[in-house]
DNA sequence: AGCAATTATATTGTGCGCAATTTGATGTCA
DNA sequence: TGACATCAAATTGCGCACAATATAATTGCT
């Protein structure tokens, strides 16, 4: 017979769970929002970006959101497919591939506009809470990425 | 010309963007620990509740992960070929499919023991942090869940 | 006993996510 | 100018993750 099982070993010890399991919820959460938009999870992260400042290359999208190209290339096609946005080779430099917004995408961030208010009530969180908490977490990211 | 971005929408400013990115962190933290052993990051998360307890169901498994029989089913096949685990039908209910760790399944608790304070030492979090952050990121999973 | 509802798992199809490689364009330097 | 390194995207292959459906065993009802 072995021993018990260390606690260290027990998964709800285990704070990369509580982390990966709240992204699932979060992805979840976000469903009903983002189906009418005709978003995914990670598609809605890509316009974040995009409402922020349109015209990025894969890269300057690929590098806040850690993804290369092997994640973006194929979703931008879905997004370019759907009519969120175009995507055209830099006339500069025709290794860039520019990412557009068109006016179908540029116009759903009023609507979007609604959705941090809806999801920060879903967690149960007040805005203090929620800052902190995303802090902390931003920083242990980097602490593992930099590890 | 459209309105500068509002805050609300800024991707660094989403507890969910933190959460979604920490989650990919994680991983990769962990991929050099994992490797040597054979395993990926979910498929560890199964090890972890086969070493708590083994000759668990597909749904037991499941259940805490909060994973369905459409990501388990492969994932199990996978590590069954692997040599980890056994997957056989409950001689009572032949419904249920067993999971049963191996002798080398077994084995490998005692090699991962060292994982997690290693993970404690790259998050960059005293074990008190680490309880407190957990403890709070899983609050807010259940409150996503239930809302 | 016999049929319907329920339950557990498996299957199918789509969309990430990442390592490794490929393709094509740009920059550099002899 | 011409070989060579570098760089940006795209491609390929594999492993999750989940919705929807299918399959098969068990339970419940009459």
């Amino acid at each position: 017979m072995t021993d018990a099982c260390p606690p260290e070993l027990k998964l709800d010890n285990q704070l990369c769970f509580a982390v990966y399991s709240a992204t699932h919820a979060f992805a979840q959460a976000y469903k009903p929002h983002l189906e009418p938009l005709g978003l995914t999870y990670p598609q809605y992260l890509v316009m974040l970006l995009l409402w922020e400042r349109d015209g990025r290359s894969v890269n300057e999208l690929g590098a806040p959101l850690r993804l290369d190209s092997g994640t973006l290339t194929p979703l931008l096609k879905r997004m370019e497919k759907a009519g969120f946005l175009t995507r055209q080779r830099d006339e500069k430099d025709e290794r860039v591939t520019r990412i557009h917004l068109t006016a179908h995408g540029k116009s759903l961030r009023e609507t979007a506009r609604a959705i941090p208010a809806a999801m920060l009530c879903a967690s149960g969180l007040d805005v203090a809470g929620l800052s902190d908490l995303r802090d902390r977490i931003a920083e242990v990211g980097d602490a593992l990425r930099q590890a």
